[in-house]
DNA sequence: AGGTTGTTCCGCCACC
DNA sequence: AAGGTGGCGGAACAAC
């Protein structure tokens, strides 16, 4: 009966031929399988509805052969998407034709009506020619970093990260980094309750090991900061040992406690305690997934102090142990041998 | 378990 | 005048 008053947010894929089609179905699968976990109640219960455009909307063949058919055309898109995903695939295929053209300035003209525009590995060119990267941070497939800022030379471009965020605009690393960047974004509307159900269900790491670009607690801040806090954001996620009590914190800004509070607050969405505990909360779950540690030394080494503290932090934003959490998340043994390596150092 | 102690956050106001 | 900044104090909460 309530159901069919559940607000809907519709998340649109933007495909063309010669896609590289885990681009699309990687976070196609992770949309449609978080509308399966979402809570039913609560302050604003939502659904995502799921849309696949392309330029004629006729159907799209990916460089692998898969075919992709009963697709809508650009010019029948939903007027209200919230979410625009644009999947790479063969760019150069792309732009040979005239389906480059006019995606590119479909995307010009409706980009600023969407909350989020994402791309997914070299998608990544499809913002840039649209020149939505445009002073923006950004990243793509590994291979196509250089090419990216030769092309693009007012986006910044982060080589290493999984995925960045820069205001409404996403992009992540090649492939199935879509695929984190999408559970990410569902962690950011939905919970992390939901995101971990999902990941469970596809069997999906929900934080990959290693590399600090991957800490949600970092993307939900930095999307919305402004670049006075963004090296400050990426020195907390980097050090959850460090102190970081308000008083530290603001001397490392250059300003009072009280004025940090409040411009960490307004750069950020969070107070400075709340990201402190988010960026922990991340550090200790990269460690229960990759080693074997007793909780009172990775409890220690993600900044949270003691056990007891662990636990409460645990309870009180995932609803389960650590315990819990890594028999559900940890890798298998002979990866976290290497990992552990990695994770102490 | 429950009290003590410390920290955070924010409204209020004053200062530049 | 007005907007950014800093200090104070109390309520709320976390840690122990």
């Amino acid at each position: 009966m309530s159901e069919c008053r559940i607000a809907m947010r519709t998340v649109a894929f933007v495909i063309f031929d010669a896609l590289q089609a885990l681009d699309l179905v990687g976070p196609y699968e992770v949309f449609a399988k978080a509308n399966q976990h979402a809570p039913t109640s609560g302050p604003a219960p939502f659904r995502y509805e799921l849309v696949v455009l392309s330029a004629d909307g006729d159907h799209a063949q990916s460089n692998s052969g898969l075919c992709f058919a009963n697709l809508l055309p650009l010019d029948r898109a939903p007027s209200d998407i919230d979410t625009l995903v644009i999947a790479g695939g063969s760019i150069a295929t792309l732009e040979r034709r005239q389906e480059g053209d006019r995606l590119t300035n479909w995307l010009r003209d409706r980009s600023s009506q969407a909350r989020r525009i994402v791309s997914v590995c070299t998608g990544a060119f499809v913002l840039g020619a649209a020149g939505l990267l445009d002073g923006k941070r950004a990243t793509t497939h590994w291979a196509g970093c250089n090419d990216l800022k030769m092309r693009y030379p007012l986006a910044t471009v982060v080589p290493d990260a999984i995925y960045v965020a820069d205001d409404k605009v996403f992009t992540s690393a090649g492939v199935t980094a879509g695929i984190d960047l999408a559970l990410a974004l569902v962690e950011q509307d939905m919970g992390s309750a939901v995101a971990l159900a999902v990941a469970r269900d596809l069997v999906l790491y929900l934080r990959r090991p290693g590399g600090q670009s991957q800490f949600s607690a970092n993307l939900s801040a930095q999307a919305h900061a402004g670049e006075r806090f963004r090296d400050l954001l990426n020195w907390i996620a980097e050090h959850p040992t460090a102190d970081l009590s308000n008083d530290s914190l603001s001397d490392r800004a250059g300003c009072s406690t009280r004025n940090f509070g409040r411009l960490f607050k307004a750069q950020t969405g969070m107070t400075p305690a709340v990201y402190v505990e988010l960026v922990r909360l991340d550090r200790a779950k990269m460690l229960l997934e990759t080693t074997t540690w007793p909780l009172a030394r990775l409890a220690e080494r993600a900044g949270l102090a003691t056990v007891a503290t662990l636990v409460r932090v645990f309870r009180r934003r995932l609803g389960i142990t650590p315990e819990h959490y890594r028999a559900r998340f940890r890798l298998a043994p002979n990866l976290a041998e290497d990992a552990s390596v990695s994770a102490s150092a």
